[in-house]
DNA sequence: AATAGAAGCGGGGTGAAGTCCGGTTATGCT
DNA sequence: AGCATAACCGGACTTCACCCCGCTTCTATT
């Protein structure tokens, strides 16, 4: 009966509406596109009151970022325990950019659920800026030893690597950016990574299998 | 009497307005701040019409971009015409260093205000894209001229330097970001961009004062 | 200077995000 | 099982960005 023992688990009800929630968000979201879905049709649609749908989700970004959410756990296993460039096993520039190339096919993939996850005023939209940020600068750790400020090169690579497709290339007003745009991206990923751990004599890496 | 000589000077009346509309946004925004500058509080207190002020700047998001660019116009005046390491005159690797950082002050400086300019839906707000990036691309395309595709880095680069700002560092709800962080961000910086054109043996680029 | 016509102006209207609070229902304890 | 309580639910309410269209004012022409 501690005051703080744990927050009372999510009641049955409830949880069977955030089901319910989610997946008419994604119904609707296929069907409409992201622009036309508003919380007083979701909450219509689903049949429930928009009281509801607030509480669940907050703010209509939050919406789309517990759509996200789901796919991105998916993309973290892949690259937690999937096999080697991407998963552990290869050396860490390796892995580097492969992630690189994961995450700007992942975020093209899912390109107008970000751009709707985006809000003003709130934080990073995309992966909670932690998880991916999180094995982004585990990587860079590895990967560029000698950096004075670990953090700061996280953000930037961060920011090199998202931004692009989550600010810049939106302008213009084509709803999607061209496929082709994935392959020019990662390749300059790839060589913004190589020229940074770039002769490095021996960097410790080379060895793999130090489990992640 | 061609149809389309010139777009006919904006009005008198009108540009009048604008200036009144600007003076009373940027009165306003040190008074209450720009969460508070709403479309109806700015257009009575300039006793005008709400759309009156709608015509003049497309969206809210408009106004404050518009205040953005008088300052962004007097910071492009130290880029393309100030003292030296900043301004033409030094080599491209110390201009884009200078650059950096200077960048990252002027968007601390108008943290709030280029936050407001943000919005859902539209490009990348500050500095238009345009003026910001083409010069780093200019600066980049000297300091690192080997690089297979200069507009995909000019991208990530761009997103690098202001992305933190943007995005990234606004978390956590502090309305502000600290001033340390500039320094942390600018240095930064300078390890990225050193990191980049590492190893040139004689970057074409300790001649300087061809002309901007 | 008078006039025609375009550009500017105003403020009410609409739709959607987010808030509130009274009623309802699940859960923990006895 | 019965009850107290806290969480949940609903939908009306508020606020704000943005639209619309008839009226006014400026400017180019004669």
């Amino acid at each position: 009966m501690v005051p703080f023992g744990k927050p009372r688990a999510e009641r049955a009800d409830a949880a069977r509406n955030r089901e319910r929630l989610l997946g008419v968000a994604r119904e609707m979201l296929t069907e409409l596109g992201a622009e036309q879905v508003t919380m007083d049709g979701l909450a219509e649609r689903a049949g429930l009151g928009k009281g509801t749908v607030f509480r669940r989700f907050g703010t209509r970004a939050g919406i789309f970022r517990a759509l996200l959410d789901a796919d991105e756990r998916a993309f973290q296993e892949q690259v937690l325990s999937g096999p080697p460039p991407l998963g552990p096993g290869a050396d860490p520039v390796a892995r580097l950019i492969a992630y690189g190339r994961a995450r700007i096919t992942f975020l093209h993939r899912h390109f107008a659920v970000s751009r709707a996850a985006l809000d003003r005023g709130q934080p990073v939209p995309v992966g909670d800026a932690s998880l991916s940020q999180l094995h982004l600068r585990m990587l860079l750790g590895r990967a560029v030893p000698d950096v004075p400020d670990l953090d700061v090169l996280t953000l930037q690579l961060s920011a090199a690597l998202e931004g692009p497709l989550l600010l810049y290339l939106s302008m213009g007003g084509s709803p999607d950016p061209p496929p082709e745009a994935d392959g020019a991206l990662g390749d300059g990923w790839q060589v913004l990574v190589e020229r940074l751990v770039r002769d490095r004599p021996g960097h410790a890496a080379t060895r793999t299998g130090t489990g992640d």
